[in-house]
RNA sequence: CGGGGUGUAGCGCAGCUUGGUAGCGCGCCACGUUCGGGACGUGGAGGCCCCGGGUUCGAAUCCCGGCACCCCGACCA
C-alpha cells in the first residue's frame, strides 16, 4: 500500500544508508555519509536575479545560494559556498606550502604603533578602519600586514644564516573601500594569502621574487583561472619592482594593455612611454608668439594655425599632437598639506589621474580651483605655457613634461598671456621642465615600449601582485641581521599577494554560461551531481541512494538531489546553475539499464550501463 | 567624495502622477493530482510600504530631512 502522503513517502524512500535514530521528517539529518542533500542542503536557489547584482559572478552565486550579502561590503558564504571557498583556500595552500613557504598567523586586529612608525597610520588614510579599545588606545582592523611580519622576524632572527626566510598567512583583511561593488570583487572584509620573503641583500630577494612567481604561476594554472602577468606599480606598499596577475575578465577594474607583437603587458599606469630621438636645434625656427584669438580648445587652436598662412606648418598640417596642453593640479599629501604640481603632455592626449597618482603617491590628485589659481598671478587660465612653469619660472610650481616632450621637439603651446600662444617652442632650447612624468592616457593602438608593435588594451581582475619591497620597512622598523663579517646590515623584503575570496568570484566569472556556473572540478563543491527523477514509487530513488553510496565509497564528493515532489525541469535547472562539473541522471533509462551522465560544460549526454556506472564516473572525474 | 538610479511580503515587481480596504507572479504551509526541462487544483500564512519629521479628517502616495543599496566616476587584493 502506498504511503499516503508526500512525507510520508519521502520517508519511505530514505537514504540508502542507515537511517539513524528515531524516525524524523527529514530525511537523514544524522547520517555520516558526507552525500550533501539537496533536501536538507541549507540552500535556496533563486529562480531570478537578485535586482542588485550586475556582473554575473555576484548574480549566479546569490542565485546558487552560494552567498548572501551581510553587510555593506560584505558577504556571508552559506553551505555550498563554504566549500568552494575552502577549496580554492586549501589550493593556494597546498601551492604556498610546497613552495616551502611556511604558513603563520597573525591577529587581524593591531595597535597602531608598527603602523605609525611605517608612517602608513596616515599614508593609508581613509581606506584604514580604526578603532579605540577602552582606554583610548588606538587599534586598527589589518588592511595588510608588512609592519607585523616584518617585526616577527625582527623578534626571532638576527643572521645572515637564518635567511631566506618565506612566511605567509591566509588571513581577513579591512579595508574601508569608498565604494565596494560586484559581489565578491570588491569588498570591506575579504581573505588575502599575504606572503613575505626575507633576504640578506638584492641578489636574494630577486631569488625569492622569482621563487614567489612561479608559485603563483602553478597557483592559478591549479585554479583554473587565466591570467595575464603585467608590470606594476607598488602604490601605497612602496617598493620597486612589481608585477600584477590579472584574470582578464571585462568586469575587472584594473586596465591593462599587451603588445600584440611582443610578451610585453603591463598594467595602464606602469606603462612607460617610450620617447621619441632628440632632434639637433641646428636650423630650427625660432620660438614666436602671435595672437590667437578665439581659441579655447586645443581644437580651435589647431584650426586657427592651419588656416593662417602666416603660421601654417611648411610641409603638413598641424595636428593636436603638436600642441603641448599645461595644466595644473594640486597634490593633498598624507599629512593634509597640498603643493602644486604642473603637467605638461601633448595636446591629443587626456590625463590619466590613475597614473599620475601611482607616480605622485601617497599623494592624492585633487582639482585645481579657481580660487587656486589666485595664488599664482602668473597662471593666465587657458593660455599656461612653460615661460610660467617650473620651479625656476614665475610661479615656481613643479613642471613635469610626457616623456614625448624631449629636446629639440617644438610645440605650440600657451604665451602665459590672454589670447596668445608661441609656436616652435623648442624643448631644451627654449624651456627645461623639471623632470619626467607618464601621465598621458594610453590608447589601443600606441607603439609598444618594447618592441614598437601596437599595443592593445584590455580589463582584468587583479587576483595576484608581487612587489620586491625592498628595505622600507626593515629599515623604519629596524630589521637588520649580522653577516659573515659581523657587520648588520637591513634586511630587504619582498611581498606577495592573493585575493583568496576574489578568486572564487574570478574563477566563477570566467566559468559562467547562460545557464549558470561550471567550477572546475577541483574548486566544484563536489565531483558529481545525482538528480533523481521519477515517480517516488519508482526504483530511481533507491537506485540513486546506493549509487551515491558507491561513488562516496569510491572518493567522489557526491551532491545527491533528493527532493521529493520538485519537478525535474526545476531539478535540472538547479543541478546547471549549481555548476558541479558531471551531473548525473538516474530516472527514465533506469528501466532499460541506463543511467546519464551530463558533462556540465559541454552539454555532452552519456548512457552508461547501470554495471559500468562507478568505474566511468571514477575515470571521469580523475581524468 | 561627485553624478545617476532604486528602496513596497523570502525573491522579482505593480500601485505613487490624481491621498481613502496594500496588490501581482514566484517561493512558503495544508490536502489531492502530476512526475525527463522552472506542473495543476482548492484552501492558507506572511507587510513598521527604508527611517524621522511635517501637511491632512486620512499618507505607500504630497512636503522637508536623513539612511541604505545599485551603477558610473574618484580610490584599492
Amino acid at each position: 500500500m502506498a504511503p499516503a502522503t508526500l512525507r510520508e513517502r519521502a520517508r519511505a524512500r530514505g537514504p540508502a544508508t542507515a537511517c539513524v535514530g528515531a524516525a524524523t521528517t527529514r530525511n537523514q539529518p544524522l547520517s555520516r555519509s558526507s552525500v550533501l542533500r539537496m533536501s536538507t542542503l541549507f540552500l535556496r536557489t533563486l529562480r531570478e536575479d537578485p535586482s542588485d547584482a550586475e556582473v554575473a559572478s555576484h548574480r549566479l552565486l546569490v542565485r546558487g545560494g552560494y552567498i548572501r550579502r551581510a553587510a555593506p561590503g560584505g558577504y556571508t558564504w552559506l553551505p555550498l559556498g563554504w566549500i568552494v571557498y575552502r577549496n580554492v583556500e586549501r589550493i593556494v595552500r597546498e601551492e604556498m606550502d610546497r613552495a616551502g613557504f611556511q604558513e603563520v598567523h597573525f591577529p587581524a586586529l593591531l595597535p597602531r604603533e608598527p603602523y605609525e612608525i611605517s608612517g602608513r597610520w596616515t599614508d593609508y588614510g581613509e581606506n584604514v578602519f580604526r578603532l579605540k579599545d577602552r582606554r583610548g588606545n588606538d587599534f586598527l582592523l589589518a588592511p595588510t600586514h608588512e609592519e607585523m611580519f616584518t617585526l616577527l622576524v625582527k623578534d626571532l632572527y638576527s643572521s645572515y644564516k637564518d635567511l631566506p626566510l618565506h612566511i605567509y598567512q591566509i588571513q581577513t583583511k579591512y579595508r574601508d573601500e569608498a565604494r565596494p561593488r560586484a559581489g565578491l570583487l570588491r569588498t570591506r572584509e575579504f581573505v588575502m594569502k599575504d606572503s613575505y620573503s626575507f633576504d640578506i641583500d638584492d641578489a636574494g630577494l630577486e631569488t625569492s621574487y622569482e621563487q614567489h612567481r612561479q608559485a603563483y604561476i602553478s597557483t592559478f594554472n591549479r585554479l583554473k583561472l587565466p591570467f595575464v602577468m603585467v608590470s606594476a606599480v607598488s602604490g601605497a606598499m612602496g617598493g620597486s619592482a612589481s608585477e600584477e596577475f590579472l584574470a582578464p575578465i571585462d568586469v575587472g577594474e584594473d586596465t591593462f594593455v599587451r603588445c600584440s607583437n611582443c610578451d610585453y603587458a603591463a598594467n595602464t599606469e606602469a606603462v612607460q612611454v617610450r620617447p621619441p630621438d632628440t632632434v639637433a636645434f641646428d636650423g630650427l625656427p625660432a620660438a614666436r608668439t602671435e595672437a590667437t584669438p578665439d581659441t579655447p580648445t586645443i581644437e580651435t587652436l589647431v584650426d586657427l594655425v592651419n588656416s593662417r598662412a602666416d603660421l601654417r606648418h611648411p610641409d603638413r598640417d598641424w595636428t593636436a599632437a603638436d600642441t603641448l596642453k599645461n595644466l595644473v593640479v594640486k597634490l593633498k599629501h598624507p599629512d593634509g598639506t597640498f603643493s602644486a604640481l604642473a603637467i605638461g603632455l601633448p595636446g591629443d592626449r587626456e590625463v590619466d589621474l590613475k597614473r599620475v597618482e601611482a607616480q605622485v603617491g601617497p599623494a592624492e590628485v585633487v582639482a585645481f580651483e579657481p580660487v587656486d589659481f589666485a595664488q599664482y598671478p602668473s597662471l593666465v587660465k587657458g593660455y599656461i605655457g612653460p615661460g610660467a612653469l617650473g620651479e625656476n619660472n614665475a610661479s615656481g610650481i613643479r613642471y613635469l613634461v610626457d616623456p614625448r616632450v624631449v629636446d629639440g621637439t617644438a610645440w605650440i603651446t600657451g604665451a602665459d598671456q590672454t589670447g596668445r600662444h608661441v609656436l616652435h617652442l623648442t624643448m631644451g632650447r627654449d624651456f627645461t621642465p623639471d623632470g619626467v612624468i607618464e601621465a598621458a592616457e594610453i590608447h589601443g593602438g600606441d607603439p609598444c615600449p618594447k618592441c614598437g608593435h601596437a599595443l592593445e588594451i584590455a580589463r582584468g581582475i587583479e587576483i595576484g601582485h608581487i612587489f620586491q619591497l625592498g628595505r622600507r620597512y626593515a629599515k623604519a622598523l629596524g630589521l637588520t641581521v649580522l653577516d659573515q663579517n659581523g657587520k648588520t646590515q637591513t634586511v630587504t623584503m619582498g611581498s606577495y599577494g592573493i585575493g583568496v575570496s576574489r578568486a572564487v568570484a574570478a574563477i566563477a566569472e570566467t566559468v559562467v554560461d547562460d545557464k549558470g556556473l561550471c567550477w572546475p572540478r577541483e574548486i566544484s563543491p563536489a565531483d558529481v551531481h545525482i538528480v533523481i527523477t521519477g515517480k517516488p514509487s519508482e526504483p530511481t530513488g533507491p537506485k540513486a541512494e546506493e549509487l551515491a553510496a558507491q561513488l562516496e565509497a569510491a572518493g567522489l564528493r557526491v551532491l545527491l538531489d533528493d527532493r521529493v515532489g520538485t519537478s525535474p525541469g526545476i531539478k535540472f535547472n538547479d543541478a546547471e546553475l549549481l555548476g558541479v562539473p558531471t551531473i548525473v541522471v538516474v530516472g527514465k533509462g533506469l528501466a532499460n539499464g541506463t543511467i546519464e551522465v551530463k558533462d556540465r560544460k559541454t552539454g555532452v549526454r552519456t548512457d552508461v550501463a547501470v554495471d559500468d556506472i562507478v568505474a566511468h564516473l571514477v575515470d571521469v572525474c580523475r581524468a
